[in-house]
DNA sequence: CGCGCTGTATTATGGCAGTCAAACAGCATG
DNA sequence: CATGCTGTTTGACTGCCATAATACAGCGCG
């Protein structure tokens, strides 16, 4: 029952992160439990938890087992650092190359 | 056998795209064969074929069966068009959230 | 303590995308 | 017409993604 453009746990993933670092999920908060995101955006409980699951490895995501998983502290801010330079790093690049090909100036895009 | 975060036939379809924009295969010369653009690439000559035919199917390269594949007239222009459209209205909007999100400014980006 | 919430592990199933190997089909040239 | 190039079709195999149904493990509160 597959066939997305971009995986499922890589979507919720986003949707995560978004939340962390415009403050929807301040530090320090309670994150949606693995069940009640999965009913909320109709998904799979064990697919909301790898979604997760890449957070704690990082230590964005604080667990209390039988609680629920919180913000840590500073994981809006090292979040944002971490995607920025990923960004510039590996995609900016391949995005620029791509424009330069097809003749599109970056500041005409980003001054409108 | 696959792993890789960008599928072949995708990045091939890139490689002649790019090839008949910036003039590489200029128009109404043969493409480079199946087999050969596989060898040359190291990947199976099914793979390239694949790629091929996304081409074939918006009418920018046509078929002589036993002959090869012919870019077709006003290929190029047509094909930075379109590219061109597709980028402004799927992917360019996505990065610019993106970048929005992660606090990135012009001057980050042009200080190249 | 027991009930209800939390995250986690196990196992099995289904589907789809990507890749490949081998055989098939069309055209040109010697 | 046979050789050698072209593109094309068929069938199969693999790995990832997502799902489901259980069962287990930790914590808090009445």
């Amino acid at each position: 029952m597959a066939g997305h453009s971009q995986p499922v746990y890589l979507k919720l993933r986003d949707l995560i992160a978004a939340g962390i670092i415009d403050g929807t999920f301040p530090e320090g908060t309670m994150l949606p439990s693995v069940r009640a995101l999965a009913a909320e955006q109709g998904a799979n409980p064990l697919t909301v938890a790898k979604a997760y699951q890449q957070f704690q490895l990082d230590g964005l995501v604080e667990v209390q087992r039988g609680v629920g998983m919180f913000v840590a502290r500073g994981a809006a801010e090292r979040l944002r650092r971490s995607e920025r330079e990923a960004f510039l790093a590996n995609e900016w690049p391949q995005i620029r190359a791509r424009m330069e090909r097809l003749g599109l100036v970056a500041k005409d895009l980003l001054t409108t």
